[in-house]
DNA sequence: TTGTAGGCGTTATCAT
DNA sequence: ATGATAACGCCTACAA
């Protein structure tokens, strides 16, 4: 073929009517008579006639695309994620504009701004875990494109959030610990700026208290998730006086760069130390010592929910209606038991 | 603020001058005044003023958006891969429409003609494992849509491609199995049908005669790249009179199938019989048993070199210049070694 | 029920 | 050097 694409204007000269004839035939405006209807709708067919939506965005001042901030979309947490956007995005015709922050706000405020400059209809962003500041993000306010913050969301509850409660969580799986029998339990959390960070120790102190033990904050230390600093981490921990029997990792990569670690140093890893960990990535089933538990964070659903908040936001925009009403959504995790032999 | 966003028209109102003399002045076109041309810019960047991407592309029948569709994103060579189309996208202020086939031929159709009618001025594809025929990919040369294959490339040469040079890197793992002091090198290969599966099979069967062994097709199994299929092959490879001493597999993730089930069979993994594998994904070196050696097949770059075919197609695409040219990339892969123990 | 015309933001082609 | 106008594909208010 290689012909131009048809357009309405062609069909309408085809059939000798006019272009609104055509385009209120197509979609089936009620004033058109059934026969001319039909006529229209047959040559569309038989031409291939498909709207130009680049036409109608354009018209409506609407791309139909979302943007999607990620740190690393390498990371598997984050490409289930990215599926559930995208499963929901095409269900809702939605198009999804695609960057990554490499955990650099620098970066992250670049690829921010590309957004914006294509004029993205809305943000879903997880932030780097350097950003401190959120103004380059809040800055899309002013052009009126919604951002929904996703599972790394902003302390401020004046932010529209997806996430996954992990202050829960953590409860439930320093329970478990307890219930197991351990009771030195030691903690690598995150850096302790971002809201992950805080809602696991919080849960970590919660849940500790629930069991009557003492919160000892010699057991807690923090990694910047890089391999290095996790094991300075477990060093110290080994190191104590009284080291702990049992390990709670920020999440998995965090816990492989640990167990790793231990390794090295002799431990029999979730015999001496048990090690449980956050997130549940189907990767860890092939790694040398997996997580003796981990806690499902639901990536995936975690996804779909932040692209069909972005969606009901996007259309509220429209509507020109509220006056700063944000929306949140969290996630129940659970605590997934692994079923293997320790070596 | 949550004003409209400036447009040309706005400035030239301002300005009392006409949309025309500020387009040029913007644009820097030789024609116009140089008081006028910093009038003008001034107001502009006081406005803020962006020009509207939509627009233009609307204009210029252009969306500047390629499209990408890859089997999983979760797999860590396709997230490396976008990550190198996305670096070389942004340079080059293209937008990526992201989409995942799941290795099933019929949600890739969906997907091709959803970017289809987004209009995609491009796309990126790394067909499903069961795409046998490519009509719905080569429908778009009637959209005049470039493709380019990507990794797991057609078998016709009439396409454009980018991929790895398998065949030699295959070779050479051979000889360098065979200078270990291998004789009895196994191959589980992936799906007979698709390229991969060919390169990989064929640099085997040279591999072993450039050795001067003899090629011994008892010691090749295919896997449909399932958990199951793998360990059947495994199996069938244990079960021989004489089994291997080495096994090369499909590529990272059927190793750590493979291993697994080894394991379970109670060998010695990398000591009884040696793995080797394609892909060199880092997430191997946490493994329980990571292969011995592994194929760099350089996904990034991959991805870069795709994106610049792609861009280079567009381009073309306007000149209306030659008569089906098709382009071709290869990139030569490295057999990097592992330094580790087995246990 | 159908046609006409204007507009979305920009660029290009004519004029002036 | 600058302005007026048409055009891209579609929609819609208004007119007939």
């Amino acid at each position: 073929m290689n012909q131009k694409l048809p357009t309405i204007k062609e069909i309408a000269r085809r059939l000798n009517v006019s272009v609104s004839t055509v385009s209120r035939a197509l979609s089936d405006h009620p004033r058109i008579g059934a026969a001319t209807r039909e006529r229209v709708k047959q040559l569309a067919k038989e031409l291939n006639y498909e709207p130009n939506a680049q036409a109608i965005f354009f018209k409506q001042k609407k791309t139909h695309v979302v943007g999607v901030i990620l740190p690393y979309i390498r990371e598997e947490f984050f490409s289930e994620a990215i599926s559930g956007i995208e499963m929901v995005a095409l269900e809702h015709e939605y198009t999804i504009l695609f960057g990554q922050s490499y955990d650099d706000v620098e970066k992250e405020k670049e690829v921010v701004n590309a957004m914006r400059r294509q004029r993205v209809d809305g943000l879903i962003i997880s932030p780097s875990k350097t950003t401190l500041r959120y103004d380059h993000i809040e800055a899309l306010d002013n052009y009126d494109i919604p951002v929904v913050y996703f599972d790394r969301v902003p302390l401020s509850e004046k932010a529209n959030r997806v996430y996954c409660n992990v202050y829960q969580g953590t409860i439930e799986m320093v329970g478990w610990l307890f219930n197991q029998g351990y009771r030195r339990i030691a903690f690598i959390n995150g850096p302790d700026k971002i809201a992950a960070s805080r809602d696991r120790l919080n849960g970590y102190i919660e849940g500790i208290s629930r069991q009557k033990l003492k919160v000892d904050m010699q057991l807690v230390e923090n990694t910047d998730l890089t391999k290095e600093s996790t094991q300075d981490a477990v060093a110290k921990l080994l190191a104590l006086k009284q080291p702990p029997n049992a390990i709670i990792t920020f999440n998995d990569y965090v816990h492989m760069d640990a167990v790793q670690y231990a390794d090295k140093q002799h431990i029999k890893v979730n015999r001496d130390i048990i090690f449980v960990s956050y997130a549940n990535l189907p990767i860890t089933a092939y790694t040398a010592n997996p997580p003796l538990a981990s806690l499902e964070q639901y990536p995936y659903a975690q996804g779909e929910k932040a692209m069909k908040m972005i969606i009901r936001l996007m259309n509220e925009k429209n509507a020109e209606t509220q006056e700063a009403v944000f929306l949140s959504e969290e996630i129940l995790p659970t605590l997934v038991i692994n079923q293997y032999q320790p070596r």
